[in-house]
DNA sequence: GTCTATACTGAGATAGAC
DNA sequence: GTCTATCTCAGTATAGAC
């Protein structure tokens, strides 16, 4: 046919965003797209890179959209620094709103995430992104340790990356879903909460 | 040979935690434990439940002691409630401590909660734990609304799954790591920082 | 350059002999 | 309880048709 990658990567994303990575053969990719098993590895040279490939289609805009924001809130020059809020709200809304645009974003990513297939990818395309964010969250936080501000960003992301991955389900109550706006609103007030909070371990304390 | 059935599960303990639960397969399991490939689905059926029996070797222990402290820290009849950071810590700590006992624990644990391969599994087997601890919490923070007290407590799992599967690398800045507990007494202060946080998200601006 | 057909290796699972 | 043989399905590799 005219597009077969064009075919292969829409297929890909609606199925692994639906069954998951590990769950969608390729098989099964291949069947519902009308193409053959190896024009996948024709054009894509392994299952793992067609997903770097759903990801980079995905998560690239977001992260245009994110350095741009940083971009604004630098060039305020504000003399001491952005506000942690400000610097969250610059990170997480991009994501928010791709996901107001396109439903199948969360999904996708959320799938990957919650999969555990992201560490790669995250540190190939991720890395300017979060190593910007991560300098300017440092500026805004001058008061800790280097050691406990990597470890709240560790947190952070935690939260973020199971926020992703679907419905806070623990405790059997169900309740009807919220817009993705909202949940993320929420995040960056329990984030911005956490990077706040008074340190409990004294710095001399530290184990090894 | 004798016991059969506890050489495969202190082998497939030691591989999973060293090399993950997908990239462990059972044929590496049985040749270093020096079984037959049949006997694993004699004794557990399938790879998964083997998996289960290895979580709930490890994980029984620390969920029997949280119950414990939460027993204590209630039967204190305390007036309003106990204080969110005392739930935190009746939770985390038995984890830490699980920890310094046994090197292998968090191993274990986190590479489960980074393949995502807890979902079933956690609900079977810390429902009784965590819905205890859920309406302990949500004592402690009456002022919350439900979606909102749900949502961050949501967000607390995923800073704590996160926080067992690895260094917070993200940043590439490395550094030595640290022991478990200290770790977790991050986490408490950061977790409870959140939950103490203002809300964002006024009651009537929420979607759907 | 693109795509098809087919074969290879290794995974988890299972039936049946001992 | 244990072991052999075998099944199905996965991702991958390659030879060759257009």
């Amino acid at each position: 046919m005219i597009d077969t990658k064009g075919k292969i990567l829409d297929t890909a994303e609606r199925l692994i965003g639906e069954y998951g990575y590990s769950a969608t053969s390729l098989r099964h990719i291949i069947s519902e797209a009308g193409v053959n098993l190896a024009a996948i590895h024709y054009h894509f040279g392994s299952k793992e890179e067609l997903l770097d490939e759903l990801i980079v289609r995905k998560a690239g805009p977001v992260n245009a959209e994110r350095l741009a924001r940083l971009d604004r809130l630098e060039a305020g020059g504000e003399s001491p620094a952005p506000a942690v809020e400000k610097v969250l709200e610059a990170f997480f809304l991009p994501m928010a709103e791709a996901a107001d645009r396109d439903p199948g974003f969360v999904r996708l990513m959320g799938r990957m995430l919650s999969e555990g297939l992201m560490q790669g990818i995250l540190e190939k395309h991720f890395q300017t992104v979060t190593g910007r964010y991560f300098r300017a969250l440092r500026r805004a936080l001058p008061v800790l340790s280097d050691e406990e501000f990597r470890w709240r960003l560790h947190f952070m992301i935690g939260a973020m990356a199971h926020t992703m991955c679907g419905q806070p389900d623990v405790t059997g109550l169900g309740g009807p879903s919220e817009g993705f706006h909202s949940r993320i609103e929420r995040l960056i007030g329990f984030v911005a909460g956490g990077f706040h909070a008074p340190v409990r371990v004294a710095p001399g304390t530290e184990e090894k």
